[in-house]
DNA sequence: TAGATTGTTAATCGATTAACAATC
DNA sequence: TAGATTGTTAATCGATTAACAATC
């Protein structure tokens, strides 16, 4: 364990979220103890991944017994930063992104929802639970002023780099990309897309091969 | 061209459900042709992955000038299923479930919600745009008199797999999973993960390790 | 103790990249 | 024609799986 320092890759993180889902309702149903196994066959994994996987992070198991689920998930919170807040700003108050900025489960994973902007007049000033929606353009005094790390991008695949060009711009470190299209960061900012539509073609592929 | 029959992997088909996007960038700009040079940089790939990708499927390229915008446009359409429409049923009506059913990017791409259904009595009947969420009950005679193929998901964690066995005796072929944890199915049904919090975990575990 | 399970090394498998002859 | 770009083969790189000694 602890191959601290340098990058766990990408495939290896994906997989840790998961565990750390599954270690929750393990949590909830008075488990104790995870062995590499058990945690395999829960996410249809083989437990020689999952051991290589959790080789990365700082936790140690104990022959015969396996993990400590307490244990497990503290670590696994640690490496993903899942044990801090994280502040983040929802651009774009269409039907998705009001949506989102109401989502109940991300300020429950420690992703406050600070804000909501639209560039749209018509939607400024209405409210999304306990926001109100803001004018684009106040997007950087937002970020600094409430340390916003992370913007969430959910407006129309026309707009998407522009928008994420202001919000670069304003200072966030990372951004969740919900738009069709493919944006484009410089080095200092990291995006992962949340592609709904492409999930969805990836879906009717499967659909179609599927015997 | 033309590997017909085997499997496309999942690597490449998700980099497909990118191009088919970007295609739509170009033909929206007016472009007739595009290079695997130009696909490829605009997705931050190699031009040498592009011209493998797309050896998977029904296109020709032409020396000096590359693909015929067009025509790239339809064979991945075809391959990923985009040229069909294919109908949804969106389960849970919290924030989440209620924008998805309303979201115009599906419907726009060809995946055609055709309910919304949730088990609080509280929430059935209400309007969801032009529907209304209907009793959970009621899953497997919407499946099946409006051949409905995908089962989106979008129920709290710890109700996610009796929802998805609900989905599955309903008979949908395909659940895209909104919820955190994984959902176990039988193999003549497909799945893909779009778990939002866990796209903000990958997130947030970049842009720690981001310099 | 006996045996189940970890941690790790080595083997396999698959995906990406490089290279280049063919071609328009 | 000259040269840009495809399609494909071979090389490299990385991720997964198998195997097994160490250990509790």
């Amino acid at each position: 364990m602890v191959k601290e320092n340098n990058q766990i890759p990408q495939s290896v993180i994906r997989r840790l979220t998961r565990y750390l889902s599954q270690i929750h309702m393990f949590r909830d149903s008075g488990e104790e103890w995870v062995s590499s196994q058990v945690l395999a066959e829960a996410l249809d994994l083989t437990s020689s991944t999952v051991r290589q996987d959790l080789s990365h992070i700082d936790i140690s198991g104990i022959s015969r017994k396996g993990y400590e689920v307490k244990q497990l998930e503290k670590s696994l919170k640690k490496v993903l930063g899942a044990d801090l807040v994280w502040n983040a700003v929802v651009v774009g108050a269409g039907n998705l992104g009001r949506a989102l900025a109401a989502h109940e489960d991300f300020s429950r994973k420690g992703f406050r929802i600070c804000g909501i902007v639209d560039k749209d007049k018509s939607k400024i000033g209405k409210r999304v639970g306990r926001l109100r929606v803001q004018p684009l353009r106040r997007l950087p005094i937002m970020v600094g002023d409430e340390n916003i790390a992370i913007g969430i991008l959910a407006v129309p695949e026309a707009a998407a780099q522009s928008v994420a060009d202001i919000l670069i711009a304003s200072g966030v470190r990372g951004i969740l990309n919900m738009a069709l299209s493919h944006v484009i960061v410089p080095a200092r900012v990291s995006v992962v897309d949340a592609r709904m539509v492409a999930s969805l073609q990836e879906l009717s592929y499967a659909i179609m091969t599927n015997r």
